[in-house]
RNA sequence: CGCGGGGUAGAGCAGCUGGUAGCUCGUCGGGCUCAUAACCCGGAGGUCGUUGGUUCAAAUCCUUCCCCCGCAACCA
């Protein structure tokens, strides 16, 4: 019989910008899958990856005065990057997809090619509003007030040349697949895309430009790169190998059992996406699922609001582990959750300190103090273990059941319930009690063996979840390699009789929640930038008051450190009178002497003379100065050295 | 009438193929002391947004209105 195989994957990340926590959601939730397929004994391709090209990225990277290759090099490969953060994630992809590669590319191109020839790409005009100075199209719904949404000019009709997608044509098909069967889940989404989309009619679809040149180049005519659609959406197959030679087990994984994608991408995955596979004569993907938005306070997160949560952060603080038991735990996962560091905490402390990590460390503890850490093999069973047992037989199925369904948060409270239990079982066997007379051993051996087959189980289940955890955990059990796999987890009596447990270092130690806060909310001012305190304006002067002041720019002659004083520079400067002037300074903290010498820089010339450290200072020289932090900051004021000495500012 | 989702105990959510309203946190009281001040048991707290209707029976089906959120060509 041939292996089962299972091929998922997460959908393919813009970058733009650094990832938020709302990625690193889809990317664990998709992990958890694969881990857990793997456990059934499938074998698994995990595939994610990034799509690099596109006008926002070409624009970013001008901004950042850098090629748009080097941009998103930067972002994807880069220090605290993308592949950095799945690896930090303990994410365990099999294939990492660009689509800047390079088989990746020319297989677009065979792509493109392909359906040209078919005759579900065609040339036509692109037609739109355009904003000359941004040199941009936008659709009339894209408009503000009529206006360009960018720069808010005027914008005029215009048309370009541009390939289309004979998306109308596959408008049945595709609202067969949807309205039948389970393509696309959960099944909310599905009335969402035929009313939205596919009733008012399907239009054909914009899959080439040339406004701007950062994509894969239409092969046979230049001019014109691939948009988007293509280039992106294949990916699921040029990945296997598609058309080109890289890969080649796309026979083997296509077609893909599921892509997880985000709720705002649905649309292309189960509208534009199968349209393009029939277009090809490829199988389609077996499922579709849309999963919810992480949202905060009620409302989206984004840039532009601030509240945009990094995973790096929160892995660090509380461990990648907690992180991603909290994600899948906490939020229903076809629908949006409200993500908070206080809901965040709480979770952290009841089902992984309280629950889980407790349990894991009151037995070891039992066993060891009780026992010396090895069980005897005598045993004396009593009614109250049958719920037990019970239970940790149930359970696997359970969870198996919600995990097919993709309902991660319900196979985690399958698999607490089992946890929980097991902390009530202590409470009714009460071993402190049976630890009081040596007759009872064989019974307490029974109560501890019960305990451990129920931890060994709901580890078993929480391995997708919390990997390493459970490998510490498994170790602190007792519980080797053959004791960890998905058959021994639903059998019971799998630990040998005298097992041998070891409690080691605390799994998840609970979180200080006020204190927790309040350093989170530093590390998030830290992100956040420096918080400059900038001073008020001052009361009016008049132009007569102001140009009483005699500002001049000089050129330092000389400078050098008052002796025995902190602060103190002394400066010879060049006011263009032809006298050397004296002035001393009190910015010694900023600057060294010697970075000063030749410089350009302004002063007041006509204050009167004051003694400083028995020197005398005639005038002052002017800095920017604000606080950072609480902190006083200083830039001398410098002027380009073209400047000559005794111009007067005015 | 653009489309979709949602309004259920102090907070966050489940229930919604109709039949005495559940879960987690918090709160109050009790138990236990093996354990990460953890664990176990119990109590208090809700006219299930609003109006009308179907039914022996509605949070659950239909209807009126109100409020919140998202989407509307590419931010998971």
């Amino acid at each position: 019989m041939d292996t089962k195989r299972f091929y998922i994957t997460t959908p393919i990340y813009y970058p733009s910008d650094k990832l938020h926590i709302g990625h690193t959601y889809c990317t664990v939730a998709t992990d958890a899958i694969a881990r857990y397929k793997r456990l059934r004994g499938y074998e698994v391709m995990f595939l994610t990856g990034t799509d690099e090209h596109g006008q926002k990225i070409e624009e970013k990277a001008k901004a950042a005065g850098v090629t748009p290759q080097q941009f998103v090099d930067k972002i994807v490969a880069g220090p605290n990057g993308i592949l950095d953060l799945w690896k930090l994630m303990n994410i365990s992809n099999d294939r990492f997809i660009r689509t800047t590669d390079d088989y990746h590319v020319a297989a677009i191109q065979r792509i493109f090619k392909k359906m040209y020839e078919k005759g579900d790409i065609y040339k036509g005009a692109y037609k739109g509003k355009y904003c000359t100075p941004c040199e941009s199209f936008w659709t009339e719904s894209q408009l503000k007030d009529g206006k360009c949404p960018d720069c808010g000019r005027e914008v005029h009709d215009a048309e370009e040349e541009a390939y289309f997608f004979r998306l109308s044509k596959y408008a049945k098909p595709v609202q067969e697949l949807l309205e039948t069967g389970t393509f696309l889940e959960p099944a909310s989404r599905v009335n969402e895309m035929i009313n939205n989309f596919i009733k008012p009619g399907l239009e054909d679809l914009c899959v080439s430009r040339t406004s701007f040149t950062w994509g894969i180049p239409v092969d046979f005519d230049p001019g014109h790169v691939v948009y988007v659609w293509v280039d992106a959406l294949f990916n699921y197959c040029t990945a296997l190998g598609l058309l080109n030679d890289r890969y080649d087990d796309f026979d083997k994984f296509w077609p893909a059992d599921v892509h997880i994608v985000g709720k705002e991408i649905v649309r292309f995955h189960s509208i534009i996406w199968p349209a393009m596979l029939m277009s090809m004569g490829l199988p389609l993907p077996k499922k579709v699922y849309g999963h919810g938005w992480l949202v905060i306070d009620g409302g989206k997160m984004s840039k532009s609001k601030g509240n945009v949560v990094d995973p790096y952060v929160l892995a660090e603080k509380f461990g990648v582990d907690a992180l991603r038991f909290f994600l899948l735990r906490t939020f229903p996962f076809g629908s949006d959750g409200n993500f908070s560091n206080e809901l965040l905490i709480s979770t952290i402390n009841t089902d992984l300190a309280n629950d889980l990590g407790n349990l894991v460390s009151r037995i070891t503890a039992m066993v060891e103090k009780y026992f010396g850490g090895s069980l005897i093999p005598e045993r004396r069973e009593e009614p109250v273990d049958e719920e037990l047992i019970s239970l940790i037989r149930q359970t696997p199925e359970r969870y198996a059941a919600q995990m097919d369904k993709f309902q991660l948060h319900l196979a985690l409270e399958e698999t607490f319930r089992l946890i929980q239990r097991a902390n009530k079982y202590i409470d009714e066997t009460a071993p402190w009690v049976l630890a009081k007379d040596e007759t009872n051993k064989p019974r307490l051996a029974s109560v501890m063996y019960n305990l451990l087959e129920a931890l060994r189980v709901a580890l078993t289940l929480l391995t997708p979840f919390i990997p390493q955890t459970c490998e510490k955990a498994f170790e602190q059990i007792g519980a080797d390699e053959s004791a960890r796999t998905w058959e021994s987890a639903c059998a019971y009596g799998v630990l040998p009789e005298t097992v041998t447990v070891r409690k080691g270092e605390t799994l998840f130690p609970r979180v200080d929640a006020a204190k927790m806060l309040q350093e989170l909310e530093e590390a998030e001012k830290k992100a956040r930038g420096p918080q400059v305190k900038v001073e008020p304006v001052l009361p009016d002067v008049t132009i007569d008051e102001f140009a009483k002041c005699d500002m001049r720019v000089c050129k330092v002659l000389k400078c050098e450190a008052v002796k025995k004083s902190k602060k103190l520079l002394r400066f010879e400067l060049d006011d263009g009178s032809g006298v050397t002037r004296q002035i001393l300074s009190g910015i010694h903290e900023f600057y060294e002497p010697d970075e000063l010498l030749g410089k350009t820089v302004v002063a007041i010339l006509n204050l009167p003379p004051r003694k400083m450290m028995g020197l005398e200072s005639c005038g002052m020289l002017l800095s920017a100065v604000r606080e950072v932090d609480g902190k006083e900051e200083l830039h001398l004021l410098m002027l380009d050295d073209s400047v000559p000495a005794g111009s007067r500012l005015c």
